[in-house]
DNA sequence: ATGTTATGACCCC
DNA sequence: TGGGGTCCCTAACA
């Protein structure tokens, strides 16, 4: 804790677990709603797609695999040549910068614009096919991902806080290896997610450029389990299975969409559309996670529903900033969400939603410059922690939602100075120990941190072989030990027991 | 001043 | 060699 100045302040008694808080990590509870019915028309639907399934299992099985053993898994070295299928590629010699005779001119500054090139056009609307970057074939990974989403509610979060001592040991138990490193996309993460199977290790990445990798951990056959997908054209800002229903993995993006992957359909398809904006996050809104919210950069706010058709938004609104980085539901009154951007970070009530100008209910007032990102604690809400370009961590009392300005109960030195290339920090709560949150780290050796609200350092992960670089975004497992984090070259690093 | 956004410098086959 | 992989604490602009 060198270097680490910690200004404490009374601290409010543990909440105890709230039903409602729970219920995010579980299946529906209501009998019979219209989700079940259309899980009902999903199981009918997914019978024909399995009954292929395991023919074409059988045929890829009789394939030969040669593949030797590489000590790294993942995105390999050699990525598949797109080849030029019009022939000679006839370019201007203005293109090439060369003047008449051939000589070469003097370089121009070159404006560079994503969109005008052909690097990284915007996708087509509608529903994208889940066909991997490299056509791997995807079907054994699929009905892999399908059971995995099967597994009832983990019995787990219904068990009390562990004590700090308890939760220390757990962190202990974690390890990384060789096994537990891959590069799952091409350029630097910007979000993670892990998929909350306690029987499968299943974890996804969004990147840079719009790609989403798959990585299943349990895959130790020849195949290195990683699987890369391409549903966006710009960075993939938030990425979160659902917890209502985890075949589903939604991405927005930069590029002004939020997709749905479906396992059952095997494609992305497109839930929110709007190519004007650029989106910067999202939350799940109901319980069922059939609503959401969608955090715009711009400061925008809008209410989606994907039960219905159109890829438009039910409600818009904007809230009283520059801008939003991130966007969250209080876990038990689902009429309260955060938002955090420059230099603000504020709750409102989503009753009170307007065109323009709406006034928080709450400003989390401290933070002197841009805030990073800003979180409920996951089960009770009582608490808020946000991350900000001031290098400080702070955490918020939140258990009174009316207090106008919710008093800091931390203010933890930090350094977020991640320059130019490395994405900015982003601190989560894990839900296991609700008191606890994760962070990216530029200290040396390379670590992972894990604070208690306290400001109290609980946890350092740190590898001397295999973790090398800065993680800046990281997720935990909602029941079991285990932790994901993602650094700026598309690696993903998972400790586990 | 604050906040955001660009695509660099190396090393290694 | 040069293109791709990798890690990372800057500088211009609005």
């Amino acid at each position: 804790m060198a270097g680490v100045m910690v200004e404490r302040l009374p601290l409010a008694e543990q909440e105890k677990l709230s039903p409602a808080g729970l219920q995010r990590f579980q299946k529906t509870p209501a009998p019979l709603s219209e989700y079940e019915m259309k899980r009902l028309q999903n199981i009918q639907d997914n019978a024909k797609f399995f009954a292929a399934l395991n023919l074409l299992e059988t045929a890829s099985a009789l394939k030969k695999k040669t593949k030797t053993h590489t000590p790294s898994r993942g995105l390999k070295r050699t990525v598949p040549k797109v080849q030029e299928v019009e022939g000679v590629r006839r370019r201007s010699m203005r293109l090439q910068r060369v003047d008449p005779s051939g000589t070469p001119l003097p370089e121009a500054p070159v404006q560079w614009d994503p969109l005008s090139g052909d690097d990284n056009p915007m996708k087509p609307a509608g529903p994208l096919d889940m066909t991997p970057v490299d056509e791997a074939e995807i079907l054994g990974f699929l009905k892999v991902w399908k059971e995995a989403s099967l597994d009832g509610p983990a019995e787990a979060l219904k068990q009390p806080l562990s004590n700090l001592k308890g939760y220390k040991s757990r962190l202990r138990s974690m390890t990384l290896g060789e096994e537990q490193v891959a590069k799952v996309t091409k350029n630097r993460i910007f979000s993670v997610a892990i998929h909350p199977s306690e029987s499968r290790t299943l974890v996804a990445a969004g990147d840079k450029w719009g790609q989403v990798g798959l990585w299943n951990l349990d895959d130790r056959s020849s195949d290195d389990g990683v699987y890369v997908f391409e549903p966006h054209s710009r960075p993939v800002g938030c990425l979160h299975f659902s917890p209502a229903h985890p075949a589903h993995l939604l991405s927005v993006s930069y590029d002004g969409t939020l997709r749905c992957g479906d396992v059952s359909k095997a494609v992305f398809d497109e839930v929110y559309r709007d190519e004007s904006a650029s989106f910067s996050s999202f939350d799940f809104l109901s319980n069922d996670c059939s609503t959401l919210i969608v955090g715009h950069w711009d400061a925008d706010i809008a209410v989606v529903d994907r039960r219905t058709p159109g890829t438009s938004h039910e409600l818009l609104g904007q809230v009283n900033s520059k801008t939003v980085r991130t966007v969250h539901m209080h876990p038990v009154d689902l009429n309260y969400f955060l938002t955090a951007g420059a230099g603000d970070v504020s709750i409102y009530d989503l009753r009170r939603m307007k065109p323009r100008g709406m006034r928080p209910v709450a400003s989390l007032s401290g933070n002197t410059k841009s805030v990073g990102s800003a979180y409920f604690s996951p089960v009770t809400g009582n608490r808020v922690v946000t991350i900000c370009a001031d290098d400080r961590i702070r955490v918020y009392d939140t258990s009174s939602l009316h207090a106008e300005s919710p008093p800091i109960l931390l203010s933890l030195k930090h350094n977020n100075n991640t320059g130019r290339w490395l994405t900015r920090f982003r601190p989560v709560w894990d839900y296991k120990q609700e008191d606890c949150f994760v962070v990216g780290s530029m200290a040396r050796p390379r670590q992972i941190e894990i604070f208690h609200e306290s400001g109290e350092l609980v946890h350092a992960f740190t590898n001397e072989d295999y973790l090398g670089s800065v993680c800046s975004i990281n997720a935990l497992h909602p029941t079991r030990n285990l932790l994901v984090g993602g650094n700026s070259s598309g690696r993903l690093h998972v400790f586990m027991d």
